[in-house]
DNA sequence: CTTTTGTGTTAAGTTGTTTGACATTATTCT
DNA sequence: AGAATAATGTCAAACAACTTAACACAAAAG
């Protein structure tokens, strides 16, 4: 036995194996029988034959044909994706993204947009909210047809109150009512919740760490982020602001940081800094294909990353140099959090191994051996779109619960 | 609802409730009513009268009179110290603690007794052994009494093998069969575990941080490690070996390491550390009283301290240059882990203030506002007996939990 | 074509919990 | 002091989730 104490429930729930199922089916790419399901919950047959009717009558699950095993061929299960639609949105520091998807987590139509997020609350909620109601009306949708919609933005919160708190890279944001707010124009369930979080979700729901014990997700992009999932679970801290990585500190006397310190990972390898060196390089009139922008100052991260990619040896060197920041900071999460993957999302993870060759290079040296070779670390497969899926993700689970709790 | 997925239950577990209901009985120091029992579990005062008869009738919990609130006085409930006895060992790099305690976790008997952790499992678990079996004889105990027995270790656990893999300050014991051989020995059941792990739980059950919803355990000894703990339950990682927070590199060319690397935090402000600084500041002839100890290379971390405690400036000095260190360190760890209270142990934590007010100091200044408003950083205030303790909570759980389950 | 094997269903019994009435023991009001 | 009020604890009947055990089903193996 290595029992420890047991965890009292924070809200005691229900039905509570029927939700279990209902996740179970949820996450098994390729269905799920009953009998796996009896084998899983530590239930009978006829008890799960009991909860999955249920799930069925409700209209959030249905049958499909399974492959053969020996004896009688399996009926499969899956979430049934006319249940209903939900929408993700990614709320980032210059754009926002809106996903509609149905209960598969199919998506069903895209759209992004710039977006300032400097601007305040009120015009950039006011914009979203314009947004998908003009998004929604061209594809002959409406809001009321949509079941639960969940929001990322790039801050820390505070669930409960459904707002941020001291966000580093939205300022003029903090304490404002973001959920109540939402919940007034679209009048459905709202979640709000952190970015990097939702990329976790995503990635582990739909992505590169399906059902990985311990998955943390580092968005780099303008500023770089962590989201940490303990079986399925979003950790969240003491006060919501767990995964901070970008303002560890690594050098004492380094470059300012939004955040008010010196040194943080953000301030070395974030895409701000990277735009910074890069414009400082081409100042000292280093040999790079950047050069040739004009002007100067107009030269961005994606650039940087545009060039790597085609082979500018200045620009490789960048992210080179990004990569090995990011690994100090992430040998030290890896020490602490002993994670069985690690998966790199945001814009400047798209240059893929360039970056996370140094990156692994450096986990290896700085963390230890028994960690180190538990944790393999990989490039988001769902790209830019790893928060918004997981906001899907999070939006289809709100939706599912819902239902299976009053049924 | 800020619902995410449900956690799946690893073993399906029987009457939940029973064991909820017994930890929050055996975690209310002053003890618990039915009715409040009936809040906190969400269950009607019926359903608790009848989950507590049952746990009377196994002789878990006893009644005591408590206090009025208004009506009819509440029959308040504890754990029933006669249900039993519980050993807590824990095996330090330089010594081995034994305690005897009840199910109430009151301290029966204590055994300190020197021990050298580099001479091997055979060796050092032989002597363990031996030295439980005279104690127990010595007070008139014998073995078959006991009804479990938790055993802290200062290295990475493998739960499940009851081993430890790849430890960086035991290094022989790699992959030996601890639990294995401590259950042969004892013939009673054994619980593995870390001594991190262990002093957070200890601290957290009965000690400066009761209840907490996210503590970190620092044992700053001859090594550094933390215990995290989460709603109560210690989280290991994928493989065991979360909390190493020994090992994060803070120099990159710093001093080397026990674990083959350079600049980690427990070169630089481990017991070894200060030892091995203070022996160079009196070989380089600076003023302090420990230049009267004999031979120099006998000065260990434990004079350091003492004399800093006596006023001697320079060990003064070097108390607080670890205390930067560990600063440093812990602010990587409360923007990451978003902890709500953070309680520093060890031997080197028993200057008190002398290292605490540059952690706090330095944790201000290099974490994230909204992480660093939400930490308090305390002294244990089980001293040097925080894994001890831990141990035994440990092994009361076992205990308690066992004897719910069959009954 | 029967047997074997794995899968799903059904009906009766068990267990943990709720419901609603009642008993118990304190404080407060008249 | 005696009655009213309030909070706590218990009891018996009803209910819901689950187990047990028998049976029905569909494909592969003999």
């Amino acid at each position: 036995m290595t029992t420890t104490f047991w965890q009292v429930p924070k809200s005691s729930v229900k039905n509570l194996n029927k939700h279990v199922a209902l996740d179970l089916i949820r996450f098994s790419p390729m269905g799920i029988s009953r009998i796996e399901l009896s084998r899983e919950l530590g239930l009978t047959r006829a008890a799960v034959t009991a909860i999955v009717s249920d799930l069925i009558l409700a209209g959030l699950v249905r049958e499909t044909n399974g492959g053969t095993s020996g004896g009688r061929r399996p009926i499969f299960l899956e979430v049934n994706p006319k249940g209903g639609l939900v929408v993700g949105v990614d709320i980032g520091a210059t754009h926002v993204t809106l996903i509609l998807a149905d209960y598969l987590a199919q998506v069903i139509d895209e759209i992004s947009a710039p977006l300032n997020i400097l601007q305040g609350p009120e015009v950039c909620l006011a914009y979203v909210d314009s947004l998908m109601k003009s998004w929604l009306e061209k594809m002959g949708m409406d809001l009321p047809r949509i079941f639960s919609i969940a929001v990322g933005v790039p801050g820390p919160i505070v669930t409960d109150a459904g707002m941020v708190s001291g966000p580093p890279i939205m300022p003029g944001w903090d304490r404002f009512p973001i959920r109540q707010w939402l919940q007034n124009a679209w009048g459905c369930p709202i979640s709000l919740g952190n970015d990097a979080e939702f990329g976790a979700l995503g990635e582990w729901a739909y992505g590169a760490g399906r059902g990985e014990k311990n998955l943390a997700y580092i968005k780099v992009g303008t500023g770089i982020g962590a989201g940490l999932l303990m079986d399925g679970q979003i950790y969240r801290g003491s006060t919501g602001s767990a995964g901070e990585i970008g303002h560890i500190t690594l050098e004492e006397n380094g470059p300012a940081c939004t955040c008010g310190n010196r040194g943080c990972l953000e301030a070395l390898a974030g895409g701000r800094a990277i735009a910074r060196k890069a414009i400082q390089a081409v100042r000292r009139g280093e040999r790079t294909s950047l050069s040739e922008i004009t002007p100067l100052d107009s030269i961005t991260a994606r650039e940087v990353i545009v060039a790597a990619r085609k082979g500018d040896r200045l620009s490789q060197c960048l992210v080179q140099e990004a990569g090995y920041y990011l690994g100090t900071a992430i040998a030290s999460m890896v020490n602490l959090f002993n994670p069985s993957m690690v998966v790199i999302g945001g814009g400047v993870a798209q240059v893929g191994d360039l970056l996370l060759d140094p990156v692994r290079k450096t986990v290896k040296e700085r963390s230890l051996l028994v960690a180190s070779q538990a944790v393999s670390i990989t490039a988001a497969v769902l790209g830019r779109r790893s928060s918004g899926m997981g906001a899907v993700a999070q939006a289809i689970s709100m939706s599912l619960h819902r239902v299976a709790e009053s049924s």
